[in-house]
DNA sequence: AAATTGTTTTTTATCCGTTAAATGCTATGT
DNA sequence: ACATAGCATTTAACGGATAAAAAACAATTT
C-alpha cells in the first residue's frame, strides 16, 4: 500500500487555499482546484470528501459553501506530508556528509533503511539515482562503496563547473538587452542588495539566493546536460552549507560582493569582464569548499 | 525470488574455463576459481556442486579431477544468462529509438513490462536510471514523458561532448611520452589499420573500436564527471549504430581515416594539431548523427 | 601458519500483492 | 457547446516476502 503522504500534503495545501475565502463563499469547481493544487481530480475529490466530513462545508450536498475557516488542528503534521523519497535524500546526505565516512567504506542498504525508518526499496532506489553524483560506486551483485567527499571530488566537480558556467555566462552576455533573463537578473541583484543591508540577521538566506543566481546563468545555456549538472552542484552545496558553519557570515559577505561584481559584468555584456568576474568568483568558491573539506 | 541468471552465467564461464584443462587434471581451488570467474565463493561452490552431479569430476569427493570435457549440452542457453536489467536496457532502447516516438508521448511502465516480458519493477528501476540521459522526463506520481531523440538532443549532446573531449585530448597530449596511455593508443592505432585492411567484411567492428578509442581519451581527463558523460555518449552511439544502417561501411571508412589523423596528432603532442584533428572528427560525427535523425 | 573447505549469517536483488493516485469515459446540467 | 461531477479503468508507488549471492566464521588440511 502506498503511504498517504501525497493526500496529506494536498490536504494541507487545500486548507491554506481555503483560508483565503470568506465564510459563506462557494469554493471553485473540482477542475479549478485540480489546477491550483497541482494534483489529480481523484485526489482533490478525496480531499473535498474529507473536508465535508469534518463539517467545513454547509448548504446542500455539492454546494461547498464555506461553513468555517480551517483551524490549526485540521492540518496534518508536516512530517507526515514529506514523501519518503525526500526523507531518504535528506537523511542519506546527512549520513554521507558526516566526517567519519571514509573512501572504501561500504554502504549497507538494509542497515540504512533500518536507521532511517524507511523501506529497503526506497534506499535502493535512491542509491541508484544518487550514483550519478559520483560520491559512491556500485559493485555488481554487491554493496555500494563510498568514494568519499574528498578534495579530488571537489576539484573534479569544480573543473566541470567552471567550464560550464563560464560558457553559460558568456552566452548570457551575448543575449539581447531586452531578453527576459536580464529582468530576472535585475531582481536577483536587488535581492543581493537587500540581503547585504541586513546581513547579520539574514545571512542564512544566501544559500538559496546563490542557488537561484547560478541556476539562472546555467539555464540560459539551453543545454539539458549543463542544467542537469547544476543539480549536482546545487545538491552538494545545499548540504555543504549546513555543514561548515564557521565564519558563514563572512564567507557569504565576500560571496555577495563577488556576485554583485559578476552581475554588473553580465549587464555590461562585455565578454572579457564577464570572464574575469566569473572566474574570480568560482575560484573563491572552490577555495571555500576545499578549505572546509580539509578541516572537516 | 531472484532469477538464477547469475548462477547460469557463472556456470557457462566455468565450463569455458574447464575446457582448457586436460582430462585427469585437478581443478584449482575454490578461492582461485572465485577470482577467475569473478563471482563469490558461494556461487562458485554451487557451480562445482552442480558440475559434480553432472559427473564431470572423478576421484574421491572434493578431488575435482576432470572426468570429461564439457559438451555443448552442458551450457545454458545464452538467453538465460542475460540479467533482466540488461534485457530491459536493450529492449527499451530499441523501443525508444524507433522513429515513431515523438516528444510529448508518454512511457507506460506497465505496458512496457508486458511487451518486454519482464516484471514491472525492472522497467521502473531502469527508467529511474535512464532518466539521466535526458531523453525522458519524470512527472511525479505519473508516467514518464518522452523528450525525444531530436536534433536538439543531438546538438546539446555534442556541445558537451566537444567541450569535454577537446579538453581531454589536450591533456592527453600533455602527458610524457612514456605514459602508459600512449602504448594503449599505439595498439588502438594498429587495430584501426587492421580494420581498414579488411573493411568490407568487418566494418561492423568499428562501433566497438570507436567506443574504446574515445573512452581512452576521456579517461585521461581523470575527471569522473567527464568519464561518466562518455557513458551517455557511448550508449547513444551503440544503439544508434544499429539503427541507421545505410552507407555504414562508407561512413566508417571516413571515421577511421579521421581517427588515424587524430591519433597521429596525439602522438605529435602538438596542441594545435590535436585541436584541429579533434574538432574535425567530432564535427563530422555530429553531422552523421544529425543526418540520420532527420531522415529517420 | 597459510591455504582450503564446510557451515552459518548478512545482505542484496527480484518479484508480487495491495492501494494511492491518475486518467479516461459518460451523463448531466448550464 | 461547454464545463462539471459521477463512475470505471489503468498506472505508479509502496512494502513485504523470499531466493540468490556475498561475507563472515569455524574447522580442517597441507
Amino acid at each position: 500500500m502506498r503511504g498517504e503522504t501525497f493526500f496529506k500534503a494536498t490536504m494541507n495545501q487545500a486548507l491554506e487555499h481555503i483560508a483565503q475565502f470568506q465564510v459563506g463563499d462557494a469554493l471553485p469547481s473540482e477542475n479549478t482546484l485540480t489546477r491550483s493544487l497541482q494534483a489529480s481530480r481523484t485526489t482533490v475529490r478525496k480531499v473535498l470528501d474529507d473536508l465535508d466530513k469534518r463539517g467545513i462545508f454547509t448548504g446542500p450536498p455539492g454546494a461547498r459553501l464555506l461553513a468555517r475557516h480551517p483551524d490549526p488542528s485540521d492540518y496534518f503534521a508536516d512530517t507526515e506530508t514529506i514523501a519518503t523519497a525526500a526523507q531518504v535524500e535528506k537523511k542519506f546526505l546527512e549520513w554521507m556528509l558526516r566526517a567519519d565516512r571514509k573512501p572504501g567504506d561500504f554502504v549497507n542498504g538494509l542497515d540504512l533503511a533500518r536507521q532511517f525508518g524507511v523501506p529497503v526499496n526506497a534506499v535502493r532506489e535512491y542509491l541508484n539515482r544518487f550514483g550519478r553524483f559520483g560520491l559512491i560506486e556500485r559493485r555488481p551483485n554487491s554493496s555500494w562503496i563510498i568514494r568519499g567527499f574528498t578534495c579530488d571530488f571537489a576539484l573534479e566537480l569544480f573543473e566541470v563547473r567552471e567550464i560550464f558556467e563560464l560558457r553559460s555566462a558568456l552566452a548570457f552576455a551575448r543575449q539581447p538587452e531586452t531578453a527576459a533573463a536580464f529582468k530576472t537578473l535585475a531582481k536577483l541583484e536587488a535581492e543581493h542588495h537587500d540581503l547585504l543591508g541586513d546581513l547579520d540577521t539574514r545571512f542564512h538566506d544566501f544559500s538559496d539566493l546563490d542557488e537561484r543566481f547560478h541556476r539562472l546563468i546555467n539555464t540560459t545555456s539551453g543545454n539539458r546536460f549543463i542544467v542537469e549538472f547544476h543539480d549536482v552542484i546545487s545538491l552538494i552545496f545545499h548540504y555543504h552549507y549546513q555543514w561548515g558553519k564557521s565564519d558563514e557570515r563572512d564567507r557569504n559577505a565576500v560571496a555577495i560582493a563577488e556576485h554583485l561584481d559578476y552581475i554588473a559584468a553580465l549587464f555590461s555584456r562585455d565578454p572579457a569582464r564577464v570572464e574575469k568576474a566569473c572566474r574570480l568568483h568560482l575560484t573563491s568558491a572552490r577555495k571555500t569548499l576545499l578549505a572546509s573539506i580539509s578541516t572537516g
